[in-house]
RNA sequence: CGCGGGGUGGAGCAGCUAGGUAGCUCGUUGGGCUCAUAACCCAAAGGUCGCAGGUUCAAAUCCUGCCCCCGCAACCA
């Protein structure tokens, strides 16, 4: 084995701008990189985005742009936001940004499908067949429809498509298969065999539990008439890859494998040690079928995959954009320090596990721990260095009478201790950190920290300084804090890449923190006599009040409503009529739908479903006129068909719908004009 | 019986895989100190570890049942 290290993010998707999730999984990995070059691996880390798709074809046609205007456009917003957040090449970040529409991918990609179609499943079979998919399709559309995206009326057979109202196809699209079944046991068995392949032990368990529920082969081509934006199937031009093939295989082609641009990276020697990091809601298709792929392949499946949790809002409340409880990347930009969010995103989510994320949260940690932990003792350090001894390092030794000295007035300058509390954090540091368990390594940091801290307050050097004779005890106490901040730095350089270069600075010491291995530092490597740098505030201290306010004020610039303005033709499309609830009741298995009938002037009345049941008692509604979107076109929901839609007022998804009715008593079926 | 995550001092969390004095951060109270970014140090108050059973010499941790909260459709790792 050799001794390298290969880690990757997951390519993102090239459909939605850069968010939160982007920036934490590449920031995660840009750690762990760092620390593994530290410690004297190879490394490469790879980065990028996914480009094509249907989605990615419908998005760029709402957009009136082609999809490569579409995905160049994406993939460099999220390609800046990585440099803006110093994760890019020129800061020492990932080592390419792959994209899949890169001509290489294209040759390297149907080199893969070629792999596979050449290979033999566990129980004999060709991996890829051919064969048929059969569903429902929309030609407007352009695509088959689940059951969530048609309406079957009662009665009928054929179902409507819930945009466009007409009947469905029901189409049989030729499609290549692969024989995803034949690899359930071999799946198993590695993944049992194997605890770091699929990690955290959880996440292993439920893949376990999902492969053995039995697994269907996978649709894994489309025609090419239907979605054009694709890579095309080897050796049949009519159709183009499922979006997933082709993305997982960057992992591969990008460093080299089936295509001769990337060769020199080095495919057989990285793919050995690879290492993907991956949302949790993703892991099924970089463990089932990318392993089941590279099986087919005949390739060697990557040494772990991990799956994180999700960042959620300070309530626990997953993000959204319509909830506007989301982290904008930009106000992160513009309001905080990139190390201040490297040490949040690492320290305050227990890797593997969800975790919240407020604006507030991240000043707390930044105040509580960088302002006042690290910066403050470096803070303090470097001062006494000037105060003291005009910015020279002292030596740390000591002499007998000295040490009887500093023993006399209750100094614990005696190095083997000092060194061991060192070494101990030093060990916790990379232990956890091995195991990818960044809070628990940086807490074990921290400790270290205040063991510094406390260690100068007991020694008191500002006592020392009024009197002569303690001269060497003074010395020894400076230079051991020092080389404690000398550790420091080299311990969290990988999460705070550049305050530890700072530091490294300020101590007056050559080269940079991201060539010192940690693992092989030795206590007392400071050398005496070297001058300090000039002094640099770490992190100061954030008004926590002052930056939200601030933060508030940009969100809502962000936020300004878009007025959509739309034709006095256009309102008209839509047809208010005031109908009168005759009967309202709960709806089987809905927490949120009632049931309610409604007369609207016609001559049956209507049934119409209303996501009130949260906020509205059956019997509050019976009786009363509301207004109802008559001309909505039904929709059906748990099943059952619901036309129209009682209107509420609401601020948001969260709110209470208030439903609107009339000041007056109004004809039933009056039309609101 | 749809799936999954969670319920630990005022707040936020760790600990649970390999049972053995309940830990961290913030906050609160009192004290000390002044080199430092109103910082740092010490001390104190505060917990029936959701509920009920079980296994055990011993359970926050393992087993069973129950209660409660949150995600699972959307731009989203």
């Amino acid at each position: 084995m050799s001794n390298t290290f290969y880690i990757t993010t997951p390519i993102y998707y090239a459909n939605t701008p850069p968010h939160l999730g982007h920036l934490y999984t590449t920031t995660v990995a840009d750690a762990v990189r760092r620390y593994k070059r530290q410690r004297g691996f190879e490394t490469y880390f790879l980065t990028g985005t996914d480009e094509h798709g249907i989605n990615i074809q419908r998005e760029a046609e709402k957009n009136g742009r082609s999809p490569r205007e579409q995905v160049d456009l994406i993939s460099g917003k999220i390609e800046a936001m990585l440099a803006e957040f110093h994760l890019d090449p020129e800061n020492g970040g990932y080592d390419f940004f792959m994209r899949t529409t890169m001509p290489f991918h294209y040759q390297a990609a149907a080199e893969f499908w070629k792999r596979m179609a050449a290979g033999k499943t566990p129980l004999g079979n060709d991996p890829i067949y051919k064969g048929h998919y059969e569903g429902w399709f929309c030609a407007p559309c352009a695509e088959f429809k689940s059951e969530n995206d048609y309406i079957l009326r009662e009665g009928e057979e054929v179902p409507v498509c819930a945009t466009h109202e007409r009947p469905l196809d029901r189409v049989e699209e030729e499609s290549y298969f692969f024989r995803l079944s034949d690899y359930a046991d071999e799946l198993v068995r590695r993944i049992s065999e194997d605890p770091e392949l699929v990690r955290p032990d959880s996440r292993r368990k439920e893949v376990l539990a999902f492969i053995e529920g039995g697994l269907n082969d996978l649709s894994i081509s489309r025609e090419k008439k239907n979605v054009s934006w694709g890579i095309p199937v080897p050796g049949d031009e009519d159709h183009v890859m499922y979006v997933w093939v082709d993305a997982l295989s960057n992992y591969i082609t990008a460093i080299g494998f089936g295509n001769s641009e990337r060769e020199s990276i080095g495919f057989e020697k990285y793919w050995e040690n690879a290492v993907h990091f991956v949302g949790k809601d993703i892991l099924r298709f970089h463990t089932v079928y990318w392993f089941s792929f590279l099986l087919a392949a005949g390739l060697n499946l990557p040494k772990s995959v991990f799956a994180h949790g999700m960042w959620l809002d300070p309530e626990g409340k997953k993000m959204s954009s319509t909830l506007g409880n989301g982290i904008d990347p930009d106000i992160l930009a513009k309001f905080f320090q990139i190390d201040s969010l490297r040490y949040f995103l690492l320290r305050d989510m227990v890797f593997g596990n969800d975790g919240k994320f407020g604006y507030e949260n991240l000043i707390e940690r930044s105040n509580a721990d960088l302002a006042k932990g690290i910066g403050n003792l470096a803070s303090r350090t470097i001062s006494m260095i000037d105060k003291y001894r005009e910015g020279v390092v002292p030596s740390g030794e000591i002499d007998d009478a000295g040490f009887i000295q500093a023993k006399r007035s209750g100094i614990a300058v005696d190095d083997q201790e000092i060194a061991a509390i060192a070494e101990l954090a030093r060990d916790e540091f990379l232990r956890h950190f091995d195991e990818f368990e960044f809070s628990l390594a940086l807490e074990a940091a921290w400790r270290f920290i205040a063991r510094v801290d406390k260690f100068i307050t007991e020694a008191a050097p500002w006592n020392l300084a009024k009197d002569e004779s303690n001269n060497e005890t003074l010395n020894a106490v400076l230079y051991r804090s020092m080389e404690s901040l000398r550790w420091l730095a080299v311990m969290l350089y990988p999460v705070m890449p550049e305050s530890s270069s700072s530091i490294w600075r300020q101590l007056g010491l050559e080269g940079t923190p991201s060539d010192v291995d940690p693992a092989s530092l030795v206590w007392g490597g400071l050398t005496a006599g070297t001058t300090i740098g000039a002094a640099e505030a770490l992190f100061p201290r954030m008004e926590a009040s002052k930056i939200m306010e601030e933060i508030e004020k940009e969100k809502e610039k962000d936020a300004e409503p878009e007025i959509d303005y739309i034709s006095i033709d256009d309102f008209l499309k839509v047809e208010l009529r005031v109908g009168l609830v005759l009967e309202a009741g709960p709806m089987e298995k809905s927490d949120k739908l009632l049931k309610c009938l409604v007369d609207v002037g016609e001559k049956e009345p209507r049934q119409i479903l209303a996501g009130l049941a949260l906020y509205y008692k059956p019997e509050e509604l019976v009786g009363k006129k509301v207004l109802i979107a008559y001309n909505l076109k039904p929709r059906k929901m748990m099943g059952t068909e619901s036309q129209g839609m009682i209107c509420a007022a609401s601020l948001g998804s969260g709110d209470k719908p208030v439903i609107a009715t009339f000041l007056e008593d109004v004809a039933i079926g009056a039309r609101l004009t």
